[in-house]
Formats: structure tokens, C-alpha cells, sequence
DNA sequence: CATGCTAACTTAACACCGTTAGTTGAACCA
DNA sequence: TGGTTCAACTAACGGTGTTAAGTTAGCATG
């Protein structure tokens, strides 16, 4: 059955699709033949609108990355930071399964330059110096993603017997797990928070 | 060539072998057959010692993550955080492509649950409440695994064009690539010794 | 000392993977 | 109307993790 009258797929369907099974199946859930049998279709009709599974996978973690909110510097630069900060985490715990697949690489996503340029450029705006704002987004990054990647909610439950023992408002090791998202997002917020009072210290003082 | 006089393989060699070929061609480079290959045996001879592919991966995560030192918080909470932060990152930067594998879950590195246990035993002992030693622990861990998987040396440079404009010590893309080891080690310091500076500053306020 | 059991390998094969080649016929432009 | 391009198809390639079945060395037991 070739070329249909209305075409069957698009890159947005596919990408929909794709994030679907993967928040559904988790990464490794999502393979070519899978989606193409979701979106009604064979295997390799994917390859026209997709060169490889990689650009794919790229065009997805783009889209998830377009929700990170840039725009909050001209409220200061702690504020800028806060509202960054939290919007990248927040659109990483919605699909918490990309994160291995952002753990492999950089990939296309120029989306990011612009980005990391606001950021830099706010700072700097702020009164930070140039190497620090770097420094200061790159940190930030890192909480972020450290922050998606060892995340009690993907299943990172070494310490639970600590959590357990310590974390007073929950009572046992099924709790917990309800209460992950809580216990994820007060370890971030805490981690956010200590980290931006060391840095205004140290914008204050000399 | 069955049942060989004495035995071809032993998990710690293939738990070597593996990581050697990880630290050469990255995860993806990693198979069963070629890990074989290289250890001059057939596939399935692999089995024998390990159940999966998955639990080998989880071995020899945990065995890089044995050279994490969690001993120094006898020297204050401040002296045991950076220790452990510190040999932790260089844990994984001396093996940077085990960092996907990282990302993709929990795994059965029981060995956490000792180290976690002596991290928040520290804090508290020197004064933190437990749900803030907690979130310390957890807090640590982000900036870690955070800056591991975003490093720089792994490639993710996004901002290269930023890093030009600011690093005023580096010249062009070429010394930034030569550098970027040091990059990542100076904003990794950075976001810790933020991070600390914030955390000293809450302990001896109220 | 012979017998049987287990250990540690072998080769063959399964189901799946990402991807390429070659084919088909509708849609569009000259 | 004719030719080209597009968007799908089926078939197939080389690779993956893993399982099944075969082979024999080593060891324990009668």
C-alpha cells in the first residue's frame, strides 16, 4: 500500500508516539519496529521522516527541553536561577525515562546554546563575572540533572532504610515510595537553596 | 574444548576485561560476544559467571564506586563531605562512559547502603537534624552525578561558544577541548564549595 | 578403581534490534 | 499526459542478549 492519499505519519506524531512508550515502557521499551506498530505502520516507513532512532530520540529530548523557562533574569539573577532551575527539573520528572539517554551525550539539541546564552548573559547582567556565571550555570546544571538522575521516584532507593529511620513523616518502606516525588523535590529544593545562599555570601562580600 | 584443566574465566577478570572495553569504546562498545572475544572464549561461556549482562554492569559499577571514601567525617561534617564528594567524582571521571549505565537505574550495588549509613551518621553526629542530613546526603550526590554526566570531557558542550567568550585563559576550541578536564573540575569545586558555604551558613544561624 | 555428578566450556539457534535495498503506486508538476 | 517524486511496503543483513544441547575434565563416592 504506497504512498497514501493523506500521509500517514509526521516527525510530531512520531515524537508523540516515541515519548508515549517511552514514559509507558521506559527507554530501552522503545524500539523502531514498537513504534512503527503503535502509529500503524511498518518499520522502516520511520526512516523517511527520521534518519536514525539517535535524531529521533535528539528531536524528542528538544521538545521536552523547550519548556525550561529562561525568561525569569530580569526579576534578578536569583530569581532567574530559581525559575530556570526548577522548569528544567520539573520537565525532566515529567518524563524521568530520557534521562539515560541525556546521560549519553549531547546530541543536536542547539536549543540549548541559546539558552545557556540567556543564562550567561543574566548573570552577567547581575553583576557576576564572566567566568563565574559559568560556572554558576554549569553548577546549576549539574543539580538539575543530578538531581533527575538519582532520583528516588526512578527507583534510586539505596539509602531507604535511612529515609526510613530519619524522614519522620513517613512511616514505612511502601509510604515512601508514595511520597517519592515529595522526598525528591524537598532533597532538590533544599540542594537549590544552600547552593544559591553560598553563592549570594559570596556576591555580597567581596 | 570442553571443562579446560584450569578455569579460562573468573569474575573478576571479566569484570576487568568489560571495563577496559567500556573505558575504550563506551558503553555501546560493550557486548557479550566482543567481551568474550577478548578474553578468547565463546559468548555463552560468559553465563556461567554472570547471569546477565545487567548484574556484570552492576559489578563492575560497584566496584569502581569501592574507591569512594566515606572516612573523613571524623575531621567535621565539612572535611567528611568534600572528601567524599571528591573521590566520588573521580571515581567516575576516571571511567566517565559507565555514567549511562548509572543513569539507568539503582541496580544491586548493595554496597550504597554501608556508605550512606556513614555519610548521614556524620552529619549527624556533628549536629545536623537527620531529615537535613538526609537531604545532604542526597543533595551531594546530585552535584556529583550531576556533574558527571554533563561534564564537558563527555562532550556536552553546549555552551562552547560561551565558554570562548569567558574563559579568559582559554583560547580557542581546540585548548577548550584540551581543557576540558580542568573546566569541569573547577565548576564542579565551585557548585561544592557553594554549595557547602550555604549549608555552614544555615548550621550556625538559628 | 570404576562410576556418576557437576563444572566449565563448546556450537547452534532464537527472537529481537537498527537499518538498507528494492518495489509499488498515488500525487504532483511540466 | 508523462515523468518524477514521495511515502509507504516487504525482504533481508548483520548485530544483540540469551537459551539449549553437547562434550569432557575434575571430583566425590561405592
Amino acid at each position: 500500500m504506497p504512498r497514501p492519499t493523506t500521509p500517514l505519519l509526521s516527525q510530531a506524531g512520531i515524537r508523540a508516539s516515541a515519548l508515549e512508550i517511552i514514559d509507558r515502557e521506559g527507554l530501552d521499551g522503545l524500539s523502531m519496529r514498537k513504534l512503527a506498530a503503535a502509529l500503524g505502520v511498518s518499520a522502516p516507513a520511520l526512516y523517511f521522516h527520521y534518519p536514525t532512532k539517535e535524531h529521533l530520540l535528539d528531536d524528542v529530548a528538544s521538545e521536552i527541553m523547550e519548556k525550561v523557562d529562561v525568561s525569569a533574569f530580569g526579576h534578578g539573577w536569583r530569581e532567574g536561577l530559581l525559575t530556570w532551575a526548577r522548569s528544567y527539573r520539573a520537565a525532566l520528572a515529567e518524563h524521568p525515562n530520557i534521562v539515560p539517554f541525556l546521560a549519553r551525550g549531547p546530541g543536536q539539541r542547539d536549543a540549548s546554546l541559546r539558552r545557556a546564552d540567556a543564562i550567561h548573559g543574566g548573570l552577567v547582567a547581575a553583576g557576576w563575572p564572566p567566568r563565574e556565571a559559568t560556572m554558576i550555570g554549569a553548577s546549576t546544571k549539574y543539580l538539575v540533572l543530578g538531581a533527575a538522575m538519582g532520583s528516588f521516584s526512578r527507583g534510586f532507593v539505596d539509602d531507604v532504610q535511612v529515609y526510613l529511620d530519619r524522614y519522620p513523616s513517613l512511616g514505612d518502606a511502601h509510604r515512601l515510595r508514595e511520597h517519592a516525588d515529595t522526598v525528591d523535590r524537598d532533597s532538590f529544593e533544599f540542594a537549590l537553596t544552600m547552593f544559591l545562599d553560598g553563592l549570594a555570601a559570596r556576591l555580597s562580600k567581596p
